[in-house]
DNA sequence: ACACTACGTGAATATATTGTCACATATAAA
DNA sequence: TTTATATGTGACAATATATTCACGTAGTGT
């Protein structure tokens, strides 16, 4: 396997890793439609927020999320909406599942 | 947050854990092709095959593979081809990330 | 200066994931 | 039956991740 390759692998996971978490989703789904703060986000998540800021952070990390102060609240945002191609792909995969186990029901 | 949506993000999230690792993406993108046995992708992605064998576990379980023994060997493939839209999603937010790192090292 | 609000972070704990080893199983071939 | 090959799995250790609590910091208003 080339190493260039590898690199990529290792940069695709760390984009996929930073999405693969219920929590982080909900974020990203609540932040289609623009920024918002961390106490809006952890009000809808329905979660603590130093949890929240938490998560936050990691997709800031990947690169995924960035922010914005202003004054005492920080606005996160999506940094591209790309990220959201990814919740579409996950849905097709379980649509995908969904109709496989539709034909199985219907042939017992 | 309605149930259900926290349903779909559960959901969502698991096919994204799966898919989450430098070496189940390299394996993905193996896959690509078609069907492999263990001991080809084991080799292609240069790792211990009781390892790979624990990785496409994972994936299977996820939904994300499918597999099918013929005689000694069993074949790991693809459950659908929009997982590979994955991979393309993670990519295009890489290329977000290096349009941004262009610009800003332009700017110095 | 004081109190208040929004946020982040160290520390601790609980849990999950990863990789490796040895071993078990299943199929094929001699 | 014996042997070899391909694969999966239990057990373990190492590491990573998630959550919570308590506290610190930074800006805002009084």
């Amino acid at each position: 396997m080339r190493t260039n390759k590898h690199l990529l692998f290792e940069k695709q996971a760390e984009i996929a890793k930073a999405v693969a978490h219920p929590l982080r989703i909900a974020v990203i789904d609540f932040l289609k439609d623009g920024e918002k703060c961390v106490c809006d986000i952890a009000e809808h998540v329905e979660s603590e927020r130093s949890n929240v800021s938490r998560h936050l952070g990691v997709m800031v990390n990947a690169g995924v999320l960035s922010c914005r102060k202003e004054g005492l609240k920080v606005f996160y945002s999506l940094r591209t909406p790309c990220v959201l191609d990814f919740l579409g792909c996950a849905t097709r995969v379980l649509k995908h599942q969904a109709k496989e186990h539709e034909r199985l029901l219907a042939a017992l």
